[in-house]
DNA sequence: CAAGATTCTGAAACCGATTCCTGACTGAGG
DNA sequence: CCTCAGTCAGGAATCGGTTTCAGAATCTTG
């Protein structure tokens, strides 16, 4: 049989309101109750019931992750630290992958919204109005995306775009491709508007190879297209893109990075053992897990944390074996 | 507001009780009622409130989710799986990463036991009475393991080696090395005992390399090991290790698959996408999420599964550019 | 059309906690 | 020794549903 409060209670020989109140203010119960209450509970190895408390207090010490697709490797990176972060609190992630369907995200987020405290948003694809519908309805914090006044993490793609441009244009690049990831995600739109500007602002011609799914087969069908245009360097959306890149560039017999020069994004753990080696923008999964929870976290005490609404983590370009010289 | 199912009744003009009924069993009301009763559920937006619901019904439609690492490219197929077929059934996911961590693991599910209908458990690493432990307090499924009586999923990885070493021994090797992954790893003891019997019955010698940590490094830091070793092939624990013996070797200069084979295990994404492609004993971590979460809501409905509790799906080798006929 | 069978509906109990409110007890001070 | 303030503990309401039970409404049938 389950143990309740009530049995608890009873073994205690106190009522089911001290042992509440034991468990949850310990110091507002005189020592000897206290006593009685917790080695009854020890005792028959009491643990509170989620559904109940929840139902009382409001609150259920889930948090909601929404994640486009967990088969790309960066996500779990992500995942991984917002779980153990939540934990740390004393709450419980639950998961929802969402197959990069926009449609598909908001409902299943509406059908969540009863059994969480909050959201985690991983990159959601949803439209900007769907999301702020949620607004006043559940708290919500992105990451990797910014929706108007919803609070959020997100790393600095343009910085780390404007790291990537300098550096090609170092090698002596004067024009490069751009393999664009899925229409939906914002940091795929951040990047390209970066990129741009960047690309404008230094006097290298960019060009724009369109949309490509954000995995290694999208990466392979766009490297035809690059091998295409007038450009010695490309940039992907992603690593898993690069990969494909490089690896469709070898069948094709163009060298990395003698011939063509590949820079990734996010710095996914294989990119550093495959060879060559990935050139690529870094951005920390781990660290935009654990602020996205703290920012949650501020948010559900109604404390809004001393960092204010958003938060910017730093991306950084790490420089391997796929970028070279420029080819004359 | 949130919005009850007293409003609901209210605006219908009938006693919750019956909105209650005609949300669980629209037939058991008559046609009237229904349609004033759905009527203002759907003007109001009502949706239940799933605490309440698991407070009286005893069930949260929650299932706890254990894997030992989501990095680890495998887990991430079978909890997409998971997920989705759970969805299916308005079941939800608690996620849980336990990151290798034995008596984590056994804590983790200790706490989440009174928030979840079940668990399922992805090779877990915990001692089998820990397990059993939980037999009679909440349902388990276990994937990938077999622990006394408990219900599980598993992939016939005896027969996957057979396919291995049948594969190698008609390639002419005739010694072939095993890296080993965690030693917590069922999966792991299962794959060595079967490659021992397999390897003694058909007369081809096995050295066992010891554990390594089951990710690219220590496939890595494996691969001298292999080379120092006596043999012409090598099967690893799973596909990072294979990646990183494949890269090690590159490195030292021994060509696969014209100076070593290699084999790995679970066909995760990426193996045939690397060069050379990975020949590789694949799972298919989709089927056996997709297996277990049915399993597991049989066993919430009293009703064991026609096909009993446990279900072993099939492993299949394929066959790519990493294995070729032995050096002379 | 009345009586009995059947179908629907509403009231109320209940799930397991939390928390407000009130009364009992404690100790201090006069 | 009595009063009063302050501490502590228990009773009861509450959260939002589900489900049992009994009575009301409807339908059959003679």
């Amino acid at each position: 049989m389950v143990v309740t409060i009530k049995d608890v209670a009873r073994l205690a020989g106190v009522s089911v309101s001290s042992v509440s109140r034991t468990l949850a203010s310990p110091e507002s119960v005189r020592p000897g109750t206290r006593e009685r209450v917790l080695r009854a509970a020890a005792e028959v190895g009491y643990s509170p019931n989620a559904a109940a408390r929840a139902l009382t207090t409001g609150r259920t010490y889930n948090v909601g992750l929404v994640v486009p697709d967990l088969a790309n490797p960066f996500f779990p990176t992500v995942v991984k630290a917002i779980q153990s972060r939540a934990r740390e609190f004393d709450y419980s992630v639950l998961l929802v992958d969402t197959d990069e369907d926009p449609s598909a995200e908001v409902e299943l987020i509406r059908k969540l919204v009863k059994q969480v405290d909050g959201f985690l948003l991983c990159g959601p694809r949803a439209a900007d109005e769907d999301l702020r519908s949620f607004i006043g309805e559940t708290p919500v914090v992105t990451v990797n995306r910014r929706v108007g006044p919803i609070p959020s993490v997100i790393c600095d793609h343009t910085d780390g775009v404007r790291q990537a441009v300098g550096h090609l244009a170092a090698l002596g690049h004067r024009a490069i491709a751009y393999v664009g990831g899925p229409r939906a995600s914002a940091v795929n739109r951040e990047r390209a508007r970066g990129l741009r500007s960047m690309c404008t602002s230094m006097g290298i011609e960019l060009v724009d190879l369109g949309n490509a799914a954000p995995n290694f087969d999208g990466g392979a069908a766009a490297a035809d297209l690059v091998l295409a245009a007038p450009v010695t360097a490309v940039l992907a959306y992603n690593d898993l893109q690069a990969l494909g890149l490089v690896s469709r560039f070898k069948e094709r017999g163009a060298s990395v990075p003698e011939q063509i020069s590949v820079v990734g994004f996010d710095d996914i753990p294989l990119a550093g053992q495959v060879s060559p080696r990935l050139t690529t923008i870094a951005q920390r999964g781990d660290l935009l897990g654990r602020a996205a929870v703290d920012l949650l976290l501020d948010l559900l005490q109604d404390r809004v944390g001393a960092g204010g609404p958003r938060r910017v983590m730093p991306t950084q370009l790490i420089v391997r074996g796929s970028t070279g010289p420029a080819a004359a």
